[in-house]
DNA sequence: GCTTGACCTTCCAACGATGGGAAGGTGTTC
DNA sequence: GAACACCTTCCCATCGTTGGAAGGTCAAGC
């Protein structure tokens, strides 16, 4: 299987693979005789396991992390579990930001007639309004 | 005011000052006989509002536009409204696929023993699970 | 054989926003 | 005149992904 096949096999880019490989996240693929990068079923399913991983917004750090546990047959559960939480805790995180970000928007957005008119209490309040961020 | 005082003034790094200029988001301060950049207060204002645009997670071109709408006294505020809804659109967007994220992992994470032993549903569904997106 | 087209290889650069740091000039103070 | 804080420009790093160039390989058709 070349590179091709396996990035359509997985769901991962060729560009990609290539880069995982570069940067240590994947070991080397084996070679054919003119140099070409080769993938058996194990190496699309690791492949597929960095795909979802990635869906799931684990960083690649995170990712190699993931896949020495999935590997690893002694594992303890815990550990991945609290990989996942910490994970889970940055992703709220990021949306109580992006969250406290709309509400002040929508706030603005809400006393601004939004018609032909100049006066924009959206423009007022990033000129250095009264901030308000209810 | 030299673009240490603008940064400290305006919460922008002068890192940052420089680039908003070297990119056109600013227009070239002018400079004092030594080559410094020199600001006033006016300055600081636009400073200021690229910051709390930025804080709002508008993008840097996103700034450009309010920029523009803000010196154009005679704008509409409807375009101003219709830039912030579409930004609010997308900053929705990213906390709809962030909290599917969560609700995966938490999922997961619940089936998940956390304790010393192997067995863990996270690393299943990393590697091929059933994906249940509940 | 020879060409075509699809595939592969490596390398280099870009995005968006920010930060770090080097190497060198400036300005004020002791 | 030395110390120190500031300024300048320049390049590089992050993070994950994509794009393209320049060149090698392979299987097909003629």
């Amino acid at each position: 299987m070349n590179i091709g096949q396996a990035a359509e096999a997985s769901g991962v880019s060729a560009k990609m693979i290539r880069h995982y490989e570069q940067i240590g996240l994947l070991a080397p693929a084996s070679r054919s005789d003119a140099g070409y990068r080769r993938y058996g079923p194990a190496d699309v399913d690791t492949l597929r396991f960095v795909r979802r991983a990635r869906d799931l917004g684990f960083s690649l750090e995170a990712i190699g992390d993931l896949l020495d546990l999935w590997r690893d047959r002694s594992r303890a559960s815990g550990e991945v579990k609290a990989l996942a939480l910490t994970h889970v805790g940055a992703l709220e995180a990021k949306i109580a930001e992006l969250q406290s970000m709309v509400r002040t928007l929508r706030h603005l957005a809400e006393a601004c007639h939004g018609d032909g008119r100049p006066e924009c209490p959206i423009l007022d309040d990033l000129a250095g309004g009264h901030h308000c961020h209810g």
